[in-house]
DNA sequence: CCTTTCATGAGAATGATTCTCATGAAGTTT
DNA sequence: AAACTTCATGAGAATCATTCTCATGAAAGG
């Protein structure tokens, strides 16, 4: 419900009714999620049925430009679909994500010291890196061990 | 050209002639590969034209026999396929993938001290992670700075 | 040797993602 | 604020990696 993150998710890129939805979807989502369930919870708050709900081209080009930007990351993929988190820091970082529930949780980056020591050493200048932790988030760990 | 690993490939999966000429490719291929370029080599690795060159579908079932046993580790994608390469060894360990050429080097993993510390910060319980170190190997690095 | 189980091939089927193209709106220029 | 250029949109077709189906043959085991 703030203002207006537009901006912020598509940088220089244009700035649409559709594209305010797309991305106050994203940031409004719980955790973890796939273009089609963003594409549904953009449908799902366009609350008056003369709009036009977003058609699935739209989003998917709408969350490649948010990736651009680092409003979204890519997070990887669960069975066969890409998985996207919304960034609140724009500050290098990665993301563990509950296996369960799909809620997602920032950490920092533990290649920050050893980036260049263990590769470099076989000759390797590493010039990026993807690191993902999954596991399961409190309350899905506890529901695991109450039941 | 070592004997035949093919069950250290396959498991306790059936050893077949199919499997024998997949493993022996896949142990063969210098670097990161796609399912797709796995299968070439393969059908370029029958030498004698009697012999059925493998099936996709059957190269695809061979792959995931093979990561299931540790016998080769899913790298993470590019352009949309995903990319293979065959593990040296069975310890727990990480790759770097050449972004030119896809030749790829092992590499400890980071998180084995981190691993529980700053995620467990936030509740979550770790159970696996993806790491990948992506750069230009020794080779592409030095062409690129010749050029 | 018999039996059961599983690998294979060929092609169809699936499913995520991207492309095409005509149209309308956004941001920019006088 | 009228005129322009550029880019976002929608709808559906197209692409492309990966998986499934099903009949057949071969592998491992008793």
């Amino acid at each position: 419900m703030a203002h207006d993150t537009t901006h912020a998710a598509f940088g220089t890129g244009r700035v649409t009714a559709q594209r305010r939805r797309i991305s106050a979807a994203a940031a409004a989502m719980p955790g973890a999620f796939t273009v089609e369930a963003l594409t549904e919870a953009v449908r799902r708050s366009t609350l008056h049925a003369q709009d036009a709900s977003a058609a699935t081209a739209t989003v998917y080009r709408a969350v490649a430009a948010m990736e651009a930007t680092g409003f979204l990351a890519r997070i990887g993929s669960r069975d066969g679909s890409a998985l996207y988190a919304h960034c609140t820091t724009p500050a290098h970082h990665h993301h563990v994500v509950c296996d369960d529930c799909g809620r997602i949780a920032s950490t920092p980056c533990p290649l920050e010291v050893l980036d260049t020591t263990p590769a470099a050493s076989q000759g390797f200048v590493i010039t990026r890196h993807e690191v993902t932790l999954y596991g399961l988030c409190a309350t899905c760990a506890e529901q695991r061990s109450g039941s």
